[in-house]
DNA sequence: ATTCAGTTTCCACAATGTGGAAACTTGTGT
DNA sequence: ACACAAGTTTCCACATTGTGGAAACTGAAT
């Protein structure tokens, strides 16, 4: 065997096919789908359902995700402190602006949401937390990106997840993004203009830690209607802003790179 | 063997030690934890960093809590059209009263936080959503016994889990829940004074679903200093009225009980 | 250089996980 | 009422995978 534990490997892609659909699945959905027999799916479940990680709806049959897995977070993903630093910033500058504002970091070329704090006038669905995008074509991700040495980033996002087109708007060409996240360098901020086909606008600054790395950033975000152009360099500042306050936090000094 | 996949049942608990961890942990320490042979735990961490459950620091060879898991949390969440019919309303109900606002459902005996709308003022630590709590101290957890059939939740609240002091207010007999929760159900919403030794004071109603069953309930809470015993008919007025919202959202109908 | 504690790899072996077959359950069509 | 089909669950012989002890490796402390 390669190395792996092959039921552990099973068991969590079930986990991820559950977490993936829409709906309840059966039995023999959920074998089809994992290209294991029926016999083996079972097997799997009744583990996952007696540790609590998956429930099944004894009328239907059919299984979904159970609340075990809410559980399981304790120290924030492998950033111990980071959540917990920008939590109260997050508000303050959430209350500032009043638009939603979220924390995300980088994680195999895409970026995952990692907390949420929502404007109040919010309405209609919001952006989850686990929630993995790509980096090429939101603000959280192209401000990472530009403060990050390319050689850290460059296979993961342009060759192995590669430029996807997503609206009108988006970039889809290495020039085209080289010069895109140089302007951002230069700005100190991010803009996404709908590139990932929904009609919102982010504003995105950069997190540091205290070795100077970029290790997360913050956007606001909001309908187009609400975040209009002409509000976008306020809110860099603010965004801005926030991101040294949580930098200053994680004990980043400007100018003192290590 | 019992029927249960062993190597699945390790690997998750490997995952929730790391979850219940506030910091990174190593090798030795999860392998004491679950009482593996470190060659075992190696071989199970391995399989769920690849798999992306689990990170290791390269520079301190400890582990924590991957990115993949926030997928897993984030998708439980979705699935609970609770959720997303809760929020706004939820949000609405913080405007007005400036207290945090917790959804929670019961599970197993015990309550588990679903969503959280925190309150202006709040400070420090809050109530992490995915926690557990349990039903007989908690104004969440008593609200849900109060209009839920006995024999639905005896078995697990009293007998299974046990009616355990947390505080000088815990309720620990059957006699004094049974009274609480009558008193409840006419009143309509529960409160609790610190029952769980927390020094906050928590007002909660129940919701209702298209069938009439509970299946979440709703609180305000706040420090004992914020949220008086004057408040209290207040607040109970505006969780009531909240909880109607979001029960009318799930296609309840009061008197038209299936 | 040596020691120690923790981590990682190796590999012989046996216990567990496998998956096909059979049994069971439920819904549908006649 | 019966037959059939599809899906679920259980059983069990068997072999592959997971096990865990030993050894090797790593880095820090002395």
């Amino acid at each position: 065997m390669s190395g792996s534990v092959q039921s552990v490997e099973r068991a969590l892609a079930i986990l991820e096919l559950l977490g993936n659909a829409d709906i309840h699945l059966g039995i023999s959905e959920i074998a089809q789908s994992s290209k294991l027999p029926p016999s083996t799916a079972h097997r799997m479940l009744a583990t996952l359902m007696e540790l609590g990680y998956v429930e099944q709806n004894p009328e239907t049959s059919k299984y979904t995700l159970g609340v075990r897995i809410l559980q399981l977070r304790g120290a924030v993903i492998g950033h111990l402190t980071l959540g917990v630093h920008a939590m109260p910033v997050m508000k303050l500058l959430m209350n500032r602006v009043n638009e939603t504002v979220h924390l995300a970091i980088l994680n195999k070329g895409e970026i995952v949401y990692i907390e949420r704090v929502e404007g109040l006038k919010t309405q209609g669905m919001y952006t989850r937390i686990g929630k993995r995008a790509p980096a090429h074509c939101t603000a959280l991700g192209k401000v990472m990106l530009a403060f990050t040495p390319q050689h850290l980033w460059y296979e993961q996002v342009v060759r192995r997840n590669g430029l996807k087109r997503f609206s009108a708007t988006t970039i889809t060409t290495e020039d085209a993004l080289f010069a895109e996240l140089q302007r951002i360098y230069k700005l100190g901020y991010a803009v996404d203009n709908g590139e990932t086909g929904e009609a919102v606008r982010c504003v995105a600054g950069p997190i540091h830690d205290y070795t100077g790395s970029v290790v997360a950033a913050l956007s606001i975000s909001g309908p187009q209607t609400q975040v209009t152009p002409g509000r976008v360099p306020e809110l860099g500042a603010a965004v801005l802003a926030a991101c040294q306050a949580i930098s200053e936090k994680l004990g980043y000094k400007a100018g003192h790179e290590l």
